[in-house]
DNA sequence: GGGTTTTCTGGGAGCGCTCCCAGAACGAAT
DNA sequence: ATTCGTTCTGGGAGCGCTCCCAGAAAACCC
């Protein structure tokens, strides 16, 4: 028997010193055992995991980045209004899908929001502060200031979806908007519908954007009028409600609607319904997004766009990655396809 | 000008010594300046502060948590099956509330998902390990070992609802699911609901439980029989509408539903319509959870027991900042209040 | 003025770890 | 045996910070 007594105070925590003397090796040999570092003998490696096992030792994290300047840390920063991110469960999907992915690759999930522009300093000041050893950035609006700042520091970012109004030099993993809603669009029309309305999102909102550029050139590229013929909600039902109506005064004989988000489509249908439409009877309706918890339960179930997010993040947290490793990532902007998923509506 | 030069590498942060040297101060001087401690001179005090700003100075985190024992972040662990958590917003809201009432508390919020029993000893080992100055845990689950294994760990924890099946000696917040559910039944009684059925939860579910106890004890409470007229569900629409489907079987001429969640009760009664009959004309429908995204908006609107998460948590984290701060606190389940919103369906 | 208290400052130690380096141990080749 | 290379080990340094302590400086008292 060659181990060695250690007496430990009964609530302190044993060190790397501690599980060394137990096992009756240096501390330089305990952490190579414990680290799988090469030249360790086997005799050595088997003892000092034995001890650490014995005193149920843990290595302190802090004392480890403090040298290897590695936190085992990612910050998924969700800049959203409040409500975006409670009522959208794309974001719990995405927090979810984050952890697992992170997890899976041996780091933490720091989570953090920023609701308004007064939490950016707050934001980039944390990031900054070594905390993490990345990050994983949502940012849909152009206006928003963060994707810059966030840009500024020598901190590996991966962004999910628009970067703000960043464009090049980003490393993003977005999904194809544009093509979605022309598929959407394009469905519609083959369908037989005619007038085909749009209750666009927010112009600042990027992928809103790209949706309605979408409608917009798949009635152009059909030669169908009406280009002009959307009005803007703000991505919630009542939102959805109110740009329905107004659709309808100025064009009563509408028989399709594309909606940017399936909250907005809900609204849509609900006001549809109250004037008396049936859909998908008199008017087709097709959302964005395939809301899991909204889309297939509507009354009629919701066609819609459909998007992965799990898909999404795990390509972002792949980036990330390998940028952690030091791999030489060329930025680039990696465009995620979707898909039309047909239920009752339209 | 009393400063000094200090050149740093270009990509190197600054560190506390540098400030210092760049301030013309001690480093001592430079962290008391900087951490707002007694006894230092208004004038170091700004030369510091100066400098640091100049320097683009921000502390590493690890250094300064290996001597003060502190980490700064607080895990909010969430022991819950995917399903549960995308589709229940009550997540999204408690998530997205600690991570404000930590960050208010100067503490980072580190999210886990604890999925299935094989996540127990990773996280286990996770919270152990020093990366987080306390916990934050819901687990609403009886038969979770969770709640036990993190009990044991020397880590200020305050669990949010039932902390699995331990009763005495943890810290708690949870709400009187047993009043609010009484108050619905109730309610329903007072309009003069005769056969009230009730949609219950997982027995293994102790909010779920609790509900379905506030049921019976108001039906017994006012002498009225079919206090075995209840199916189970699984918290989702779908488990919703076959028990309410059973229900119907057993007794065709009820007149209310009592659902132990939101989700169910939109279940209920997407197969109560189904069968037929009115809401609330012909079936009296009362929810709980009064779920923001879906309660308001279903047709008809849900009536629900209201609960309010964000001062759940709130309570959560001032009780684990009290324990942080090294103040006795003795254990106890604090109960919150709920209430019943009336709204169409019941 | 000297003495005492209060305010302020800098140096040293040390948190627990990883990494570097010199040297010991061991085998294989001369 | 002697040399050489390889494998293995322990000690020392240092990451950037906070805290303790001794001592300097200022402020206050008789």
């Amino acid at each position: 028997m060659d181990d060695q007594t250690v007496d430990l105070q009964d609530g302190a925590r044993p060190t790397l010193e501690d599980v060394a003397a137990h096992a009756g090796v240096s501390r330089s040999t305990a952490s190579r055992a414990l680290n799988g570092d090469t030249y360790v003998s086997a005799r050595a490696r088997e003892k000092v995991l034995a001890s650490a096992a014995a005193l149920g030792y843990s290595p302190n994290q802090a004392a480890r980045s403090l040298v290897t300047r590695r936190t085992g840390a990612v910050a998924v920063v969700l800049s959203e209004a409040e409500a975006t991110v409670l009522d959208d469960p794309y974001f719990a999907i995405v927090v979810r899908a984050a952890f697992r992915a992170l997890a899976d690759a041996g780091s933490q999930m720091l989570l953090m929001f920023v609701d308004s522009a007064d939490d950016v300093p707050r934001t980039v000041r944390f990031l900054d502060g070594g905390h993490v050893d990345g990050a994983l950035v949502f940012a849909s609006h152009q206006k928003d200031p963060l994707p810059a700042a966030v840009q500024q520091l020598r901190l590996p970012v991966v962004f999910g979806g628009p970067a703000g109004n960043l464009t090049s030099g980003v490393h993003a993993v977005d999904f194809d908007n544009r093509a979605g809603a022309a598929a959407a669009v394009e469905h519609l029309i083959a369908s037989g519908r005619k007038q085909i309305a749009m209750v666009s999102g927010p112009p600042d909102h990027r992928a809103a954007a790209d949706r309605l550029t979408g409608w917009r050139s798949a009635l152009t590229a059909h030669k169908i009028r009406g280009t002009r013929l959307f009005e803007q909600g703000d991505f919630t039902i009542e939102g959805g409600r109110s740009a329905m109506a107004k659709l309808l005064a100025r064009k009563p004989d509408l028989d399709a609607v594309f909606a940017a988000s399936d909250l907005m489509a809900a609204g849509a249908i609900r006001e549809l319904e109250a004037a008396g439409r049936r859909i998908p009877d008199d008017v087709a309706v097709i959302g964005f997004d395939d809301n899991p918890v909204l889309a297939p339960v509507m009354k009629p179930p919701l066609s819609s766009v459909h998007q992965d997010p799990r898909l999404q993040v795990r390509r972002m947290v792949e980036t990330l990655t390998a940028l952690l490793a030091g791999e030489e990532v060329t930025p680039a902007r990696h465009m995620l396809g979707v898909s039309l998923t047909l239920r009752e509506s339209g």
